[in-house]
DNA sequence: ATGAAAGCGCTAACAT
DNA sequence: ATGTTAGCGCTTTCAT
């Protein structure tokens, strides 16, 4: 019974000196830059680091080479709760996908306010090579990025202005909001609710944008007291479909503008006694998991979170390998889910 | 209009030389190992950093102080997917919570395969104080844990048994199973079927010891066609509901050993005509953010996971600091939640 | 109270 | 093809 204990790993020092190499040359091996080394010292040097149970110390190389192999992903502080935030998990999903093939590492990093004093040292602490932003809000310190930092960076989630200069992959907010409304017109419907997300989110103007301006096209001006600004939460949609239900001549569609809204619509209207789709249809945006559950199934744009995710860890990487900063915004569309929250309206018996 | 552009940030060096103090001195000030230093030297070192914008390298620092202030988080990667991983998620939640105010860092292991070759390796590399290991299966590599490394380490989800050496932090399955598996029998019920979660989980035994050892506690013996084996997930609760329909003479309740099994359960009902709770009461476990928007609401069981999550990565806190291994386990309880989706039993007119 | 100096374990440039 | 060496930016003795 071997009662050996090993204090201390092997460093590469002692991996050379075990091979009878050189410490650089047990270097190259082990980063794979041979062809330039005999295969015998290759082989040496992989026995010896087989034996001793060698493994490198990540935190030394990072040092050494100016490199981390490691992102960083940040959310706003009242976001970072991944278990009422689909979003931001869909986004995780996406970003450990792309990375775990290219050995990429990933901190998520937690911000516990944004004061301007620390928030830049504790972003660019050297531990990563890249940042992601999920869904900065409107107002956000950290839109001033690139003032404090030269950090390779995208932005997931908003679109922002030009004018700011980030890089943002995010959903085609306006067109998907124009599929949808468009599919509700060309059912029949004219008389369309709309309950709106929050004021500090881009995507939250862009999707009410699209809304009015796909109205105006079929030639209806929708009146204040059919847009309803909530939060994009469960009891947001609840709460403000209650109103809508209230509005007369009576409203036939309701768009809850992601599907938390319109998941919550959904109850308010059994809970009103109001027949979806039969009295009134409700659609969301997103299809969230719970969307194909709810009773009935919600009729929604499937938004390509994941991929958004993905492509953005994607851009990160490339823009940290390449030291080019990337051009334009990447904005991913997805299509229209018809379930069972939505048909033609019903003409009424007055 | 400045054009001075900084190449580099600068390092603890420059910001010595700027303040005019040595390296050292620079170094305890910024570390708060004041009260040994003279007032106007901290604000001289203090301003100078502010000055020139110093932001310490935490790579640096790590290497030279051998503490990452970072710990890992590490999933068998079948269930490396949060969005379907509701536990994963919320034990996130929970150890985001514990990690900020101490200032810890938080960095997503995504293993693609568990070859024991490379595993340890990519585990114990430098860059993590210590390890949380999320529901470890039966059978894993990861339970090889202690032969391999000697980073501190807690268990989450998963209660192993004691030979293995772990501190483990995980819900108090078989006492929480008992408690909902009793209530059923105090309601009236008798015949309770039973959908059992995947063969190699811990937890998916556990509370099937506990269903089967409460029903015998009153006289009952569960006969197998009463015990459905799945897969905690919704399609398998639907489809095993809808076996255990067919059992006759009928069951009156069914426990789904998770939220999602009796969600599946609920549809497969619908489905099938079988009303909730009038022909068969269904109840779960997890309380996971669906179960109360259920039709009808499922009664269940509370797990703490976000608490879990927050006591797995304090005690692994409390490891690395301390030096001291945790000992026994921290088995968490959670209380019956009542909701609609149960009732006693009617007595059928047959 | 402050400074000087020796690493931490590795990479990369350079020399041979 | 291999060895030597100078750092990477910081912490931490040990002197003073």
């Amino acid at each position: 019974m071997k009662t050996a204990r090993r204090v201390k790993r092997p460093t590469l020092k002692q991996l050379a000196e075990a091979a009878g190499v050189s410490i650089g040359t047990a270097s190259n091996i082990l980063n794979n830059k041979s062809g330039l080394h005999s295969p015998e010292t290759v082989e040496r040097v992989l026995t010896a680091a087989h034996r001793l149970g060698y493994r490198p110390n990540r935190v030394a190389r990072s040092l050494a080479a100016r490199r981390t192999h490691t992102i960083g992903i940040v959310m706003e502080p009242q976001h970072a709760i991944f278990t009422r935030n689909h979003y931001a998990t869909a986004v995780l999903d996406g970003v450990v996908e792309a990375l775990a093939p290219r050995n990429y590492h990933l901190k998520i990093i937690t911000l516990n306010d944004l004061d301007p004093r620390t928030l830049w040292t504790q972003l660019d602490d050297g531990t990563v090579d890249g940042l992601l932003l999920i869904v900065p809000l409107m107002g956000s310190p950290l839109l001033e990025y690139h003032q404090h930092t030269h950090l390779p960076c995208v932005v997931v989630g908003s679109t922002l202005p030009k004018s700011l200069g980030f890089y943002c992959v995010d959903s085609a907010n306006e067109p998907m909001m124009r599929l949808l409304v468009n599919w509700l017109l060309e059912q029949g419907h004219r008389r369309i609710g709309f309950i709106k997300g929050p004021d500090n989110q881009w995507s939250a103007h862009q999707r009410l944008k699209a809304y009015i301006e796909t109205m105006a096209d079929w030639g209806i001006e929708a009146p204040p007291d059919w847009i309803a600004p909530s939060n994009y939460e469960y009891s947001g949609g609840f709460a403000e479909a209650t109103q809508l239900l209230q509005v007369r001549p009576r409203l036939t569609a309701i768009v809850g503008s992601n599907d938390l809204l319109a998941l919550g619509a959904l109850d308010a209207c059994a809970q009103h006694g109001v027949r979806v789709p039969r009295d009134v249809s409700v659609v969301g945006f997103d299809d969230i998991p719970m969307a194909a559950l709810a009773k009935p199934p919600l009729t929604t744009i499937r938004n390509p979170i994941h991929d958004i995710g993905y492509a953005a860890a994607d851009a990160l990487l490339q823009q940290i390998e390449t030291g080019a900063p990337l051009q334009g915004n990447c904005l991913m569309e997805g299509e229209l889910i018809v379930r069972e929250s939505a048909a033609p309206p019903q003409s009424r018996k007055a």
